[in-house]
DNA sequence: TGTGTCGGATTGTCGGACGATAATTCCGCA
DNA sequence: TGCGGAATTATCGTCCGACAATCCGACACA
């Protein structure tokens, strides 16, 4: 073995099916295709690339996957803006295979629960006011049902975010919220008076909100996460335990 | 139209290559194989699941895209964890195609950078903080370059992601990161002073680390983030125009 | 207006095939 | 006996051709 003079690159050739994807994906960043227009059929696509059909689907199944087209009633191919579910659900699943921990989820959810609350008692509108004034009312009948008090707080958390009005935020905090959430439902089933102080937080923050008044919004929502906490731990968990595989969800797929 | 009542559930038939993709990733997440376990051939699956092998590849595509299967050297493959790049660069392309502003980033980016310093502020190692002074020392080397400074500044936030031993946090911001870093490099060309203050920036963060003084260091990130906007109106831009298409990196794939 | 029917288009799935390349085995030679 | 290189094998990427199921649109019909 020669002492070889790095005088070429390492040859790295990319399948086919890869540079498909990447090749739509490019015309479509790039603004060529917006969102709601078609991208031609498979036939079409084949005919283009000069590659079999079977290259081009493995392809397309890529793009298709991260949601950035979708098949339309047609069947034809579609760009498509992604939603950010479909998105926050592998960002979720590398957690898990991670093994990141609850302290870890719970240190990075208050600083985007508190940014996020921030948002939205500075520019939540009338609409998303009333959409939470309802989500709390809501909360307040269902207050016997653990569970349903869990399914609530997910919805009110989601709507918070919608009215923060940034969509940024919204997609760094999905994953995270996703993981929550289940927790959440464990820890009302367990600890009595967690529904009644989860209902009380969300009133104030609503209220809050409501009245522009920023820092009492990351008050309680402060608190409301520190709730949570302590639920869990007073639930018999450490802080400091791997999040497990309980929360792969049932279908991740199919969101209308 | 007359008033429908919802009897029926909306019926949706999901392809044989998803069942297969959803089968592979539920034994995984359940842990019944562990990240570095291989998964069986192509023809094994085929064997198994009862399908084409056309059918299986496209099912092991949409894993192996996800990063959560890899193929070893031996072309085998096997179970891995999903690396953070990866998952970024799909939430990155969401919020470009959503035509997301500057604003909104500078906001998400503002709450996710001040909670990573203050983490690293606690927790960084002394490898850390080596691995951070040497990154000083370099930016200090190059202040005349202002790509070289960016890059460094991007390697700089990076490092402080991991100083902060918050994976969730880290996987929470690179996607914000990505689209940072191009805006970075333009602005650093176009403001004279801005490397310097850079520099500044980065020293009293890394010595508020070394300190352990969390407020030190949450009051110079934040410093260092509001140069930035400030940096980027006075380049001439609006902070409320969506972020374009420029952000698309050449190759968007191959992490090693 | 609502309903059956038909043809065409498109996809999902299949079976089989070939070459390229990395992994493995085997064999001749020192 | 041990080792380097050749032969074999395994596996993948890609291609081809094919078929049924399904959906869309159009059209005729009640």
């Amino acid at each position: 073995m020669t002492e070889l003079a790095e005088k070429f690159r390492r040859i790295h050739s990319t399948p086919a099916y890869q540079l498909v994807a990447e090749a739509i994906e490019r015309r479509i960043l790039a603004g060529g295709i917006r969102p709601g227009e078609p991208i031609g059929t498979e036939a079409e696509l084949v005919k283009q690339f000069g590659v079999n059909r079977s290259t081009v689907r493995e392809g397309i199944r890529l793009l298709e996957h991260d949601g950035i087209i979708q098949r339309q009633s047609n069947r034809r191919l579609a760009v498509s803006l992604p939603h950010y579910d479909r998105l926050a659900s592998r960002t979720t699943r590398a957690m898990v295979l991670h093994e990141v921990t609850f302290r870890e989820l719970y240190e990075a959810s208050m600083a985007l629960q508190l940014a996020t609350i921030e948002g939205a008692a500075q520019r939540a509108t009338d609409a998303m006011i009333a959409a939470l004034e309802e989500n709390v009312a809501r909360t307040a009948r269902v207050l016997g049902d653990p569970a349903a008090v869990a399914e609530l707080d997910s919805e009110f958390h989601t709507l918070i975010g919608k009215a923060s009005g940034n969509r940024v935020l919204q997609l760094a905090r999905e994953p995270s919220d996703l993981l929550v959430y289940p927790t959440t439902k464990m820890i009302l089933a367990r600890v009595p008076e967690g529904p009644a102080r989860l209902l009380e937080a969300h009133r104030r923050m609503l209220d809050a909100i409501r009245r522009r008044d920023v820092e009492a919004g990351r008050l309680w929502a402060r608190r409301h996460l520190n709730d949570w906490r302590k639920g869990f731990e007073r639930a018999g968990n450490d802080l400091d335990q791997p999040i497990d595989s309980l929360y792969l969800r049932a279908s991740p797929t199919s969101s209308s």
